[in-house]
DNA sequence: GATGAATGAGCATTCATTCAT
DNA sequence: AATGAATGAATGCTCATTCAT
């Protein structure tokens, strides 16, 4: 099979394509471990056993390496869920969420560190702030879609205002995870301390 | 009288004690506006209207000054309303926390931006996150106590794990704060949200 | 047929040679635009359609790409009219010499920025220079001829120095040139006020 | 006698303002060694004996420092003759400007090699450009006044067209300076032939 | 107490060049 | 003949910190 032209190869992905890959990974580790203050370019390099300016072959600035990690932290936070819409009521799809928080603590808890970093980035950052609040929209709307359910089949109160609740609800998921630290394994209980207290209050 | 401090100048508030405070006050804004990562001495310095030298005589190193700001957030933050013991029942006092967040939300919100900033820093340094645990033992206290109260005086469920429960409304109560950003007023009347969700599900 | 250059593939214009020449073309026109101290290898490389190791298959180092470059313009600005040997009088024949610089400013301005830098450059590199010299020996010789010419014929002053003469001659048309500035139109009357001033002068 | 506030000590020039001049004067010889294209701030620090950081207290950046340079050179530019005005005839006010060329010459001909970087560099640095500009109006004006001065005195022609030939004999100067290389001292005499000729010219 | 001057270590980025394919 | 990937050696600039006065 021949390949022509300039285009990447199509089989497995190229090998600069793997090198990027590898590259944000060490990248994703470092943020993790030092945050964004700490966040060298040198050292990803280093630690990714290329030359700095190797490095800025594959991200020309340091933003772009940061963009870099982030679509890579979002597309990994977005694989959710499949069995989600599937939940036989609207309660479990609500508990699904928290569930879910829950695994994510146990498999890939960097990822918290990582995602208060760069949600503490938004604020200075008016790209990742647009990549967040369109997050934010979507997980809003699917939220609300599951309190409408509720209420609709009766088992969550009619007199909640569907809107605000969801945006309640992703608040206070939002701020337990910018509470994780390495290490602890105090959050999960408390999560589900969480899922309990707010269908409890759905249900009232 | 013996001073335990920093090797500061011992006695009666003196000029440099007067000083100390303005560069510290000058450091709480920048932090506030700049946060960590765009936090620089020499900035400090010129907007104090000193020399970086001077500077660097009143706090030695950079991490002495951001220390400095620290007790001075901390401080500010530990001045609670007296009238929060006083409440006539626990359910009342419990909510007194909640009115207390908006209160302090209305009069002065950087202090959510530097608490961010502040406990996103006590990960890398243990010196903050030595304060930073000393004061949630403190507030864990005080909250246990709440609750102990409310299900002695029955206005609570007697089934709820004190310790627990003090946990979780602690991590909720900070999770918001953490999600403040300058100019948001859509987080007040969350927090009235919540507070009626954990009252719910305390009561139910 | 034996090639005494730097190595390029033999015999009649390869495509190789091709692309030689549109390099060169392209190196020309970014030092017009930008002159040396902006001048790249990689952009000579984008705007050309090419890899920059390609480029340096071609040249390999820059130090060669300028040289192609200062070839060409040497070329193109010895590729003097051929009515000039014809005038009829050396005061003709003088005369178009600056007819001649007009004619370039008005044809292919960019020649003398290109120019400018080149010899801007002689003084840090001997080997633009001893181009630069053998091209200044030539024209000495071919403006001592003319005024040698004019002596003889009667038509300039008996008591001039030749050699002097045509040196300052030289000078005096280079200095324009090297004022040139891309869009200038100021040059050109200042250029005929010049002839006739020497010319004057040579008659008294 | 005290000094209070914090301007300069009055008597001599501070430390700083010393530094300073030491520091533009180290650069001003790099840029005549070197020219523009080979200049490097760690190379001024280096040959001043100084830090990099401490050069950039003096120099926030390298623009600033050529900026630094420029208004050296322009000053020791503007420093003429102040017997100028006094010559008794315009022929003689004129044959002072080629004079006065060649003493720069003899005294400080790097001054030459600098200007010719400076004024090349002014096709691409708008400031430098205005610079040169007001300096070309000034001496455009001080060439004018003689003209005229040689024109009503009756010892220039009455038909020439005093502002282009004031243009013509600038763009004449300048030209032979741009042509000046370290070393040279052939250009004295072609300084000569050239104020005979304009003054034969003007005369004629 | 206060400052101007100075510095070491480091930072992101650039650029001509090389090499395996 | 051509290229994607890689690199060494700079380059301008920054920053917390120090020191002599």
């Amino acid at each position: 099979m021949i390949q022509a032209g300039r285009g990447r190869p199509s089989g497995r992905t190229s090998v600069g394509e793997t090198r990027r890959e590898e590259v944000v990974k060490v990248a994703y580790r470092l943020i993790a471990e030092r945050g964004f203050e700490g966040f060298r370019t040198r050292q990803v390099a280093d630690e990714a056993g290329i030359n700095v300016a190797t490095l800025h072959y594959y991200f020309p600035t340091k933003e772009a390496l940061v963009q870099g990690v982030v679509d890579y932290v979002l597309a990994s936070l977005s694989s959710t869920s499949p069995t989600d819409e599937e939940a036989p009521t609207a309660a479990e799809a609500l508990r699904f969420e928290f569930d879910d928080f829950n695994r994510r603590l146990r498999e890939s808890p960097e990822q918290f560190t990582v995602m208060t970093e760069i949600s503490s980035r938004a604020s200075r950052d008016p790209a990742i702030a647009a990549i967040l609040a369109r997050m934010g929209v979507a997980w809003h709307a699917h939220l609300s879609g599951i309190l409408a359910r509720g209420v609709k089949e009766g088992v969550f109160r009619a007199n909640i205002d569907v809107d605000q609740t969801a945006r309640a609800i992703m608040m206070q998921i939002r701020g337990l995870g910018y509470q994780f630290k390495p290490g602890d394994d105090t959050l999960s209980p408390l999560v589900n301390l969480l899922a309990d207290q707010i269908l409890t209050w759905l249900a009232a």
